[in-house]
DNA sequence: CTGTTAGCGCTTTCAT
DNA sequence: ATGAAAGCGCTAACAG
């Protein structure tokens, strides 16, 4: 029985094995569950494991293993500066960190507007045949096909953005919307004067997808939902209007008409991300005494918020789900790490006046 | 003469060696410049190795080399839930992800009111021989006195919670203390009636240390500047009191009599992190028509935010000060990665809102 | 079911 | 000045 290391180094496999009377490679197959071991052995070495504590060397185990991962993302094609964007920006970093646990990536877009572009890339993902996927959930009965397949394949799913409750995925990553809403009206409400009409802008889209617009639609009700519970319905006017995403001037007439026939508009609010094409309007137009909060920090909400005609921008960290997305996949596969089956990002508030350190660790830092 | 790998696989230090015609060894010697090779083959090495711009397998590395680095963090004594326990919470959660790296700390904790508890602590600091140091910059001169050292024997530094510029730190991690008061003065008077009574509170120790009183100076001067600049100085009335953090009793009586004397006070705001204090005090009043903004995420903050008597908190994020000033040490140490010299926090804004949902990364995730 | 063995890519003696 | 060889802690293929 050879000796086992000092008290203050750390607890090699080897040791276990010594203590446990067998060897490493036994060790080994327990900790990997790779089975074929004996019960008694079996039980002998977990106990020694979980009590001494043992944390295997990563060094040594990502030089040793010779196992790669392919992981396949799934997600709406992206431009420089949308919301896709950084959470493309927190996978590319996610990667970086992962490639030394042998893992690749392969990132797939699809056209958010059309069901069959989705459908098509769900195929092309089977085909590919990855080790794990992370993916936005978007037209629901195409994913829950996917879902399925990819069950029954064992293959683990992440969700970002938004979530799926039905389907068993390893973990989701995401804001709660409702809540932001909620967090929308108080700011909204905490200073416009009273008896004064608030405009809920929606933008609609031709084919415009189940899941996704299910965010929105929560969070107009977590906006209305604060208005009840302070009692403030009959305080304040509330009234929509609906914008169409590809017809910019219809757009422009439509809100000169709202304008027009309602001068006490003091509030604005978009539950989606395109705050700044308000912005845009009210700036041509020269309309200033409005607040407009709206969601996420594309780089054109957030020039609106510092130059002021914005008020207040909502962000939810998109760098952060997909980061953590697939780390969690990649720690999931390499090291068998458990992940929070729910994690809700924060609700960030961004003023003007907060805007500039704000930054989204790790990308920002270092 | 050996094969060397197949294209699509990473280049190793082996392969220079065949390429080079020379051992393994040799090339170490170059790459760590460990001196004993003839300058032709330096040269010849030098040349392939930049051409392949061959990047070594740190996990190889780190599983290979024996070195060990023993970090010093020097801290002011924490008790659960306060501030500097959450900088520690973070740097335990640095200690074991560098853990890998060799690098082992050790935490000196002194009390923030005892120049003489931190001269004391510094000398041992210094008796430790540590290859890096995470310092709380209190008592200005000590902390010139100890970097100095610390410069002369080139041991790296870094500062978190407060800077001092003067001296030729690693990093700095914390919050831009000005813009957070600025940022204070914004949400306090985005509500608040016009012409009535903002009481600041102070916090006075004996034996405070200069630095970090600092800090909440540059908030007073930031929130004061945030009244100027939109000309509201005469809109508010401005009125101060000072507590003595030791006489409970006293301060009661002292707040007693402020309110007496002031019943239009509509809003308090304290600069440091003890609003709580205020809040018990309010509390136990029964006065509720006031908008409290301090700063911090304390249990008991956070309890009284909760609650609705604090209107709002800002934070800064200590966790991340801690983590991100440990492991920019044992980059910097371990692989000499560079780090940013100044690195601000965000101010963070939490409502009652919002609070639920406000998480520290990388701390409550995974 | 279990032990043995040969690496993973790099560092570090120890000879030569 | 340089090469050979023995690990670092773990994995995995191969015997038995």
């Amino acid at each position: 029985m050879s000796e086992i290391k000092k008290k203050d180094e750390r607890i090699r496999l080897k040791d276990i094995a010594v203590l446990a009377n067998v060897s490493a490679g036994t060790v080994d197959r327990v900790i990997h569950n790779r089975g074929g071991v004996a019960p008694e052995s079996k039980k002998r070495i977990e106990e020694i494991l979980s009590e001494l504590n043992f944390k295997p060397n990563k060094m040594a185990q990502l030089l040793a293993t010779k196992k790669g991962y392919k992981l396949v993302v799934l997600l709406p094609e992206a431009v420089r500066g949308d919301y896709w964007w950084d959470i493309i920006k927190g996978i590319k970093r996610a990667e970086e960190e992962v490639a030394d646990y042998h893992v690749k990536t392969e990132i797939l877009r699809f056209n958010q507007y059309s069901m069959e572009s989705f459908a098509s890339l769900a195929q092309r993902l089977l085909e590919l045949n990855p080790a794990g996927v992370l993916m936005a959930p978007f037209f629901r009965r195409e994913v829950l096909r996917l879902t399925k397949e990819l069950e029954e394949r064992s293959i683990p799913f992440v969700f970002v953005d938004s979530n799926v409750e039905s389907v068993n995925s390893l973990a989701y990553y995401g804001q709660q919307s409702h809540q932001s809403g909620y967090v929308a009206a108080k700011i909204m409400l905490t200073k416009l004067e009273q008896f004064s009409t608030i405009l809920l802008v929606h933008m609609l889209r031709t084919g415009s997808s189940a899941i996704s617009s299910n965010q929105t639609t929560k969070r107009e009700e977590g906006f209305l939902a604060y208005l009840e519970k302070y009692s403030l319905e009959s305080f304040y006017r509330i009234i929509r209007v609906d914008l169409h995403a590809e017809d910019e001037s219809g757009n422009e007439e439509k809100l000169d008409g709202v304008f027009n026939q309602n001068p006490d508009i003091r509030g604005i609010i978009m539950f989606n991300s395109r705050i700044y094409r308000i912005a845009d309007f009210l700036e041509k137009r020269g309309i200033r005494n409005i607040r407009a909060i709206g969601y996420d920090l594309l780089e054109r909400n957030v020039h609106y918020l510092k130059n002021g005609m914005v008020e207040c921008l909502i962000a939810q960290r998109p760098q952060l789900q997909g980061y953590y997305g697939l780390t969690a996949l990649a720690r999931h596969l390499a090291f068998k790490q458990p992940s929070k089956p729910i994690c809700y990002m924060p609700i960030d508030i961004l003023f003007k006046e907060n805007i500039n350190d704000y930054k989204v660790y790790p990308f920002d830092v270092e």
